[in-house]
DNA sequence: TAAAAAATTTTGGGGAACCAAAAATAAAAG
DNA sequence: CTTTTATTTTTGGTTCCCCAAAATTTTTTA
């Protein structure tokens, strides 16, 4: 029964907590709207939240976090973060690695998260090698670079 | 309707691949043990392959992969090494790399995958700079055992 | 080869998440 | 203050994936 959240509900959530930010409280048709998901949908899951206590919630209200759901939901934007940071390290667009790192935050191990935030934080917050990583950034950014150019003359011959 | 395989539809492809391949074909009671699930659970989704033409599948018969489902598995068994090598490059524990490349295999973006693929292959296979290679992961193993220590310590304080 | 055991399939049911259309309520316009 | 419009909620229905129990088929064993 209880326990733990569904990867779903964590992402209401999320959602929940950036309109908030943005204009003090959300109603079911922003959640809608910035999910792309039909009103009906929302008031569905706005209830099970409510029933959790995640959220504050009367009919024809204005949704806002608890404390318990608003933990949850840093929790969330934090490992976002994290992953989108790390996808832009890996040249990923940014478009694409906000994207994706939005299925990043969800289901994998603590420990996984834990390593995936000490690389993000290894190759940004290096004070003591910041030449080390610069150059090494730059070597992988020459070999996508190469890998591009190899993959355009292949498509050239296919052709 | 057609088109896209659900997430969960994957998953089985790959499980009954790798049974295949240990021993020639899946019976229903494998996939079952192997993916955790009750036989009559397996029998409902072997069906729906059947009819996308992903298996070869007959009542009371072993399940083997069409040449499809096999090009399907096969890609997503490639994905799922290219996650797995490197969450272990992230240091990430084995059964627990293991246990997670098989959430990332999913859902990400191609250009994301594409650009995990490229790193890790910089990682690994680049013959020009070994040196350099192995500094940063030794650089980056260093680093971890650094916060390791400083949580151990912190644990301790508050204690 | 008949009976027992094992595997498979069918049937009925459940939870999660979604939508469309209708009903209810709130907000805005006249 | 009544009518129109916008929003929200309810209702009924769908798909996906799962399970338990009963029925069926296959395999093993006696």
């Amino acid at each position: 029964m209880s326990g733990a959240i569904t990867r779903r509900a964590e992402d209401y959530l999320r959602a929940i907590y950036e309109i908030v930010e943005r204009k003090g409280f959300a109603r079911v048709k922003d959640i809608a709207k910035e999910m792309n998901l039909k009103a009906s949908t929302v008031v569905e899951m706005v209830r099970k939240l409510h029933r959790y206590g995640l959220v504050n919630y009367e009919k024809y209200g204005g949704v806002t976090l608890t404390q318990d759901g608003r933990t949850i939901a840093e929790s969330i934007k934090e490992r976002h973060e994290t992953f989108r940071k790390f996808l832009e390290i890996i040249l990923v667009p940014k478009e694409i690695a906000l994207k994706d790192s939005h299925i990043l935050e969800h289901q994998l191990d603590p420990k996984t998260i834990l390593q995936f935030t000490r690389f993000v934080k290894f190759i940004t917050e290096s004070k003591e090698r910041p030449k080390f990583v610069s150059r090494w950034l730059e070597q992988f950014k020459e070999y996508c670079r190469r890998e591009e150019a190899a993959q355009q003359s292949n498509r050239k011959e296919v052709r």
